[in-house]
DNA sequence: TTATAATTCATACTTAAGTATGAGCCGTTT
DNA sequence: AAACGGCTCATACTTAAGTATGAATTATAA
């Protein structure tokens, strides 16, 4: 029973062809009676096999269903990270509708990790006189007035994880 | 110019069922001579057109391109859905094991939305050195320094979203 | 080449944040 | 009743954060 499950395509062609040449065969021996009718045989079978071609090709070339279970099993696996830890995507969008520069958004990711601008001065080799130029800088960019909703708006739009 | 375009397919099409009958007819009028390559002639009609259904059934209902891109977008679309909004649950363990009081609690909650100590202590109905000794608590209770400190670990905790 | 934007740094000032300490009030537990 | 913990508030101080302004440098686009 494995074996005919195995093969199942393989014998339903092989049915299909046998019947489809018994078919022919039939039609050889009507043409002899009924001598006028040869090209209605030719169309009949020009169409069978126009037909068998399209269905064959249906068979052989649709998306396997295989490949479709893996597509969909790779979806899942995107879905399971939702309660997982959660992959940042930035949004270039948002960020590029900010406004935000580079070096403003390195000073934004340490600002986030709860970093004092000292902290991050020395983190980017920089004085805290340009820490402070470019937080100034990326409040007024994400309308702010304190770091704490910098980091909330900042997160809310994407921009760091 | 344009016109040619849009029907390039069905003309394609056209011409080619147009060339095949030609065949048919020619086939036949060679069949007059030789009679006896019957079996030929149904059998090349046969191939013949089962190519032109296997090519047809390709050109028809092969994955068409819009419908990939539309497939890419869907993938695009189920990855917003992992930026989207998790539910958050809160860490019960972890707000025990770090003894923070309710009212405690709430001030962090505030603090996370990137209010001042003067916008809390309004929000609470409570004076600023209130929310000043309930912060410090917090940072001894967090082991920080800085509130963005105790965001970002709170977060971390999942006592806060 | 000039204009523009990003990056850097400084000074001076204001304000908010954070630290330390003490104390009063209230409900629960021992 | 006394002790304890949570909550409240205050004062005084230190430090960090944030604001405003100006300026030099560098790379890139017009």
């Amino acid at each position: 029973m494995i074996f005919l499950k195995k093969y199942k395509t393989l014998i339903i062609y092989s049915i299909s062809l046998a019947l489809l040449f018994l078919l022919l065969k039939l039609g050889e021996y009507r043409l002899l009676i009924i001598d006028h009718s040869f090209e209605i045989y030719a169309g009949s079978i020009a169409l069978l096999f126009l037909l068998l071609g399209i269905w064959l090709s249906r068979r052989i070339f649709a998306p396997k269903k295989e490949i479709s279970i893996i597509e969909t099993e790779k979806i899942v696996e995107k879905q399971v990270f939702i309660t997982a830890p959660v992959p940042f995507v930035l949004n270039e969008k948002a960020l590029s509708a900010t406004d935000i520069s580079s070096r403003e958004l390195e000073v934004l990711e340490l600002i986030a990790k709860g970093m004092s601008n000292q902290e991050i001065a020395g983190s980017l080799f920089l004085s805290v006189s340009t820490i402070k130029t470019h937080i100034a800088n990326l409040f007024f960019k994400l309308e702010v007035t304190r770091r704490t909703q910098a980091v909330e708006k900042a997160k809310k739009l994407s921009i760091i994880p």
